[in-house]
RNA sequence: CGGGGAGUGGCUCAGCCUGGUAGAGCACUUGGUUCGGGACCAAGGGGUCGCAGGUUCAAAUCCUGUCUCCCCGACCA
């Protein structure tokens, strides 16, 4: 007897509501929840899961280019972020106050940190002296609040988590190359880890972090074709030095300020992994960056006692089997709940294998593996099984990538005429010439909802004539409808 | 912040217009039968109707305020 199928269960398919398929996966997939806190959420088990792996990855990366971690303050006072004027007025509108605490009022209101150049700064100051303590490669794993107007799990809360690195070097040259090399870093685990292709580049002047030189971006697109900006990379120059007095004595015996880097990823990763590969049965995660890589079913049928006993022996034995290899494992022998029940439950959490295993498929010493992404059932022998369980794992991650990698590539279009423009404003990433001037961006994104995205490094730069005013165009950048 | 929609057991929602003892399906608990794509039967438990005021003999229902969420814009990672 089938019963049908549970419509509460179902997520809106992406084609009704892109939107509404991403806030019904994040809840149904428990990865996060609302709290009674305005735009902020709760990250549940699932959803931290995700980002522990995330850290993890990402901690052994920066620590293997030799950044260490620290520390700093929640709280910021609020002169400390007014010393630099483009960062403050740039934060301002963003700013949670601290005004009171212990009981009364604060002789100086403290900021709840949107991040951490100018109280970082407060301490460089202190801990450099010379040459020799350069460069100082730090980064912080920190929660971070921004007011924001309006807000969507993962993508923008008004609290986040992230990571911020902040060096100092002693040349200007020093300074690029990290704020580069992090920005690689960032693609290496965007492209690697998260199977999710970005573009690399620098930010139009518009789009620049308050208080840096230049900040350059990772952009990937996801499946409605909107770009998210998933990570940024900011040269900061002597900016924020000289508004903190950072200085060193240089090689040559003089006082130099110190040149800054900052960069930083968060959890908006989490929305971006979701948005770039899950489908309409739920959460599909690469497989590196999962926490349970195979659920086991056993299947009992109409088995005897003894067969069930039986394949219950051979799938505890199998889960042994493949977590001695180093997969994380669930045997979901819940008999009080069908295997078509957890078929769908596992697909819309996103477990990435799901091995089937019944009285059949004992008698032919062979079990059923399902990847997530694909869906199709592949008999496999229990011999073979662990090194199996493996290859589709890394099959999986390949072609997840691959597929997301084709998908941005045939929505990307060059772009040649205004009108062109605003045909194609919603089909991608639109490679257009502009004249760099803020006026015209603004108006392209007043009358099309296009933003420039980035200059992409591997888009050779070539001059040409700006979609809008036909002046000249150093080389073409990405417009793009953006979260 | 503007426009639109919505808050009623864990979830999806009905009831509200026209005030009068709070409902359904799913989920949950227990027992039994089931089991290769969302099983079935039976018996149970669970809700001060988002919150705060007000009107009234009486408020989920009417009035005022407020909070939150969703969709569409403007601001942002």
């Amino acid at each position: 007897m089938k019963g049908a199928p549970h419509m509460a269960e179902k997520l809106t398919p992406r084609e009704k509501g892109f939107s509404e398929w991403y806030v019904d996966l994040v809840q149904k997939a428990k990865l996060a929840d609302y709290s009674d806190v305005k735009g902020c959420m709760v990250i549940r088990p699932n959803g931290y899961a995700l980002w522990e792996n995330m850290q993890r990855v990402l901690d052994k990366m920066f620590k293997d280019l030799g950044h260490k971690n620290a520390y700093f303050p929640l709280l910021i006072p609020e002169s400390y972020l007014k010393k630099e004027a483009e960062h403050v007025e740039g934060f301002n509108p963003q700013l949670a106050v601290v005004t009171h605490a212990g009981g009364s009022k604060l002789e100086e209101p403290y900021v709840i940190r949107p991040t951490s150049e100018t109280i970082i700064n407060r301490s460089f100051a202190k801990w450099i002296q010379s040459y020799r303590d350069l460069p100082l490669l730090l980064n912080q794993w920190a929660n971070v609040m921004r007011w924001e107007m309006r807000t969507r799990l993962f993508l923008r809360t008004t609290e986040f988590l992230w990571q911020e690195g902040h060096t100092c070097h002693e040349t200007e040259e020093d300074a690029e190359k990290e704020t580069r090399q992090m920005l690689e870093v960032y693609r290496t685990f965007a492209e690697d880890y998260m199977a999710m292709p970005v573009m690399t580049g620098q930010k139009s002047e518009s789009e620049r972090f308050a208080g840096a030189l230049r900040t350059y971006s990772i952009e990937a697109m996801m499946q409605d074709k909107k770009a998210l900006q998933a990570g940024t990379s900011h040269n900061l120059g002597q900016n924020f030095a000289k508004a903190f007095d950072t200085q060193f004595q240089g090689r040559d015996g003089k006082m130099h300020h110190v040149w800054q880097t900052s960069w930083g990823v968060s959890t908006r990763l989490i929305g971006g992994l979701i948005m770039t590969h899950s489908d309409d049965a739920g959460l599909i995660v690469p497989p590196k960056l999962a926490a349970t890589h195979v659920v086991i079913i056993p299947i009992f049928g109409k088995a005897s006692d003894a067969e069930k006993a039986q394949v219950l022996e051979k799938t505890n034995a199998l889960a042994a089997d493949l977590r001695k290899a180093g997969l994380g494992v669930v045997l979901d022998d819940d008999d009080t709940k069908s295997p078509g029940f957890k078929y769908n439950e596992h697909e819309l959490i996103g477990t990435c294998l799901r091995i089937e295993l019944g009285p059949k498929d004992l008698a032919k010493n062979s079990c059923v593996m399902v990847r997530r992404d694909v869906r199709q059932k592949e008999f496999v022998s229990l011999d073979e099984a662990v090194s199996k369980a493996q290859a589709m794992l890394d099959a999986m991650q390949k072609d997840l990538f691959t597929k997301a990698k084709s998908f941005r590539d045939s929505h990307t279009f060059e772009v040649n005429s205004y009108e062109e423009l605003k045909e194609k404003a919603d089909q991608g990433f639109l490679l257009a010439h502009w004249n760099l001037d803020p006026k015209v961006e603004a108006r392209i994104k007043e009358e099309t909802g296009l933003t420039t995205r980035c200059r992409p490094f591997d888009l050779k730069q070539e001059p040409g004539k700006c979609v809008v005013t036909g002046e000249p165009s150093p080389g073409r950048i990405v417009f793009s409808k953006a979260y």
